[in-house]
DNA sequence: CTATCTGAGTTCAAAATTGAGACTCAGATT
DNA sequence: AATCTGAGTCTCAATTTTGAACTCAGATAG
């Protein structure tokens, strides 16, 4: 998890990936929503290319030229689950926070939630799980 | 998700959260394990406390005086489903990693696996939740 | 009673990172 | 030829982080 730590645990990238899970994939769109000074956010896009999270894919709109959009890769959309873990979290337990959120499913609407399953699809309480070494 | 997004995105935050959830909460030894400098550790536990992540429970050794414990409060054990989550991720995804690690049940040993479910229980890919306002 | 040890900090200067804003660049538009 | 735009780079001041040294309080040793 190391590594991991280092991915999530700065304040822009987190930030940048919630971007990226909204579907925003500009940059301009990015530092406008977030505020992040261009440096920086070069810098995170930057990291995230290069640890396989994010991949520029090329995009042309109409009458301009060609330009890069940002978007998550195979392994970033991996991170989905935490994310909607975290936020699922920043909603029962951050108290007076801005404007509570609820995970669905984006096409019927019904609720879901982040669970913690046995192999059997029944849920178990996250204070049972433990971290084993493999092997 | 912004606030619980000031809490995680941080190095040092998320790596004291790790300690803490398998179980260290003496300063010296997450000092220690992290090589934290003392200050920013300092400056970093007096946050997770102040958010109510953390609380100090007094504990006191055979012939030694009281000192200050660093446990988990509810809220802060409610991140477990965001950590393990992580974890899995970073398993699945983080190339040639450290130890690879798996989620089990602590008793049983049975894997587990942190999912989208409905309210049924039954499993959800990922890609098709979305966050909504409630209300 | 004085000296020493330990965990848990505080303080401080040096080094690294961040942030705000100005500047650049390439192609499209007027 | 002049202007606009998205996506950066550059610069430098302000903030944060580091690491090392110092402090403090109570326990223990001599």
């Amino acid at each position: 998890m190391a590594l991991a730590a280092e991915i999530l645990g700065d304040r822009w990238t987190l930030l940048i990936l919630r971007e990226a899970f909204y579907g925003v994939c500009r940059y301009d769109d990015m530092r406008e929503d977030l505020k992040a000074p261009r440096s920086t956010l070069t810098d995170r896009l930057n990291s995230l290319v290069a640890r396989g999270v994010l991949e520029k894919q090329p995009y042309q709109e109409a009458g301009d030229r060609v330009r890069q959009a940002y978007v998550l890769t195979e392994a970033g959309r991996g991170l989905a689950l935490t994310f909607l873990a975290l936020a699922q979290w920043g909603e029962a337990h951050v108290t007076g926070g801005a404007a509570p959120v609820w995970v669905v499913d984006r096409e019927t609407g019904a609720p879901l939630q982040v669970a913690l399953v046995d192999a059997d699809g029944a849920p178990v309480d996250p204070a049972r799980a433990s971290l084993r070494l493999r092997g």
